[in-house]
DNA sequence: TAGATTGTTAATCGATTAACAATC
DNA sequence: TAGATTGTTAATCGATTAACAATC
């Protein structure tokens, strides 16, 4: 079997994309403290990782530092947020307003990545019309319209597992949603067309907490 | 430089330990569904994985199979369960009732993986004393006792950022607590003793989702 | 300039896949 | 038995680390 053709322009790993975030953050804590510049040597201890994998990492997308001096901390995290996307400004609904979806709605998070939770939808009509963080509960009837006339790329799909999929379809079908942060516990991975699709399972990494654990309790 | 000595017995990578949770939920659903056998064909095609893979993942633990018949879906969902740790049952807290404490208290998550949350604390007097989700909220003054006498090793950290270092420390230090399913955004690896630490930062995901978005956006 | 640190190539390491003998 | 499928070794592939010339 040959090699799957590489896409289109400069291939960057998914290994390289998933670290993408962890620099974001350590170099905002950076310019929170007011530090300018940083080498990649520091940044390495900082994260505890090798300073050739940070500049490996970043060369994928361009030259960003400058010999002798290091990289410029707020420039780093300009092109990092460029490259990120978060400077498109992305829309997002959140479907779903169970407890999940409340401690989604309102929460800083979003904001600091430069997307915006513009509409709330739910089912129950106990809360549709209701406030919460500053917006309002619209029926899923709503949810159509709404997210053509305010051109939403991401849903945030916090819905009961059983419904997840068939939400999903619906709102890739027939509300233009290319986008999934997928709290459902449904895997949605090729069932979606070619929506981009993260699978968020928070009990997995319970599980290896738990795995980690009984190992160290074997140990002694 | 040397290899770093692997530890004790069979050395398992942590890339197979990662791949655990998701098998697990994988057989669970087969048990729902009824399926009694399944091979690492079927399994694989289902997981969108190699079929390989699953054979040696499975074999680092021991032979669950049977050449000819694959593996009998319950034994194999149980001794994932075991490897995992999820018969240790293991003692939670929940440490800060802010939106992220009450999405996780009453998960029913937990319980589908051996662990009971048996405790919640937060600082707040407002809610302290109240019930949620069954259980009384307590104030942080009773946090040791409450973890010697109920012999907790878990504690889930959903207090703010500039809390989540001290907070742990304080838990690690002086209540026993040995294992943190980290919330608080502040990266606690290598900073709290030998503590075993999952670190969850929800906004990464959201930033690979936008990457891949904003890499779909500019393909076109 | 001299020292520091990058960008980048080459070497190493680890993880995944393929293949097949063993065996149910 | 014959067919199916495992367990396991060997081959391949990809990711990380080391090293160093380029250069600020």
């Amino acid at each position: 079997m040959n090699s799957i053709t590489p896409p289109p322009s400069k291939y960057v790993s998914k290994a390289v994309i998933k670290r993408l975030p962890r620099y974001f953050r350590y170099l905002r804590e950076l310019i929170r403290n007011g530090t300018l510049r940083i080498s990649s040597k520091d940044l390495a201890a900082k994260m505890n990782i090798t300073s050739s994998q940070i500049r490996q990492d970043l060369n994928c997308f361009g030259g960003f530092g400058q010999q002798g001096y290091g990289y410029n901390v707020m420039s780093l995290y300009m092109e990092i947020s460029k490259i990120l996307g978060l400077e498109e400004n992305f829309k997002a609904i959140i479907v779903g307003m169970g407890n999940i979806g409340k401690a989604l709605a309102g929460n800083p998070l979003f904001e600091k990545r430069g997307v915006s939770v513009s509409g709330l939808f739910d089912i129950n009509p106990e809360i549709i019309g209701s406030e919460y963080a500053g917006l309002k509960i619209r029926p899923m009837t709503e949810i159509e319209d709404f997210c053509k006339q305010n051109s939403v790329s991401i849903a945030v799909l916090a819905v009961p597992k059983s419904e997840g999929e068939s939400v999903a379809k619906f709102l890739y079908n027939e509300c233009g949603i290319k986008g999934f942060w997928n709290f459902s516990n449904m895997e949605l991975s090729n069932k979606i067309g070619d929506a981009i699709i993260e699978n968020i399972h928070l009990g997995d990494t319970l599980m290896t907490l738990c795995y980690e654990l009984s190992q160290r309790n074997k140990e002694k």
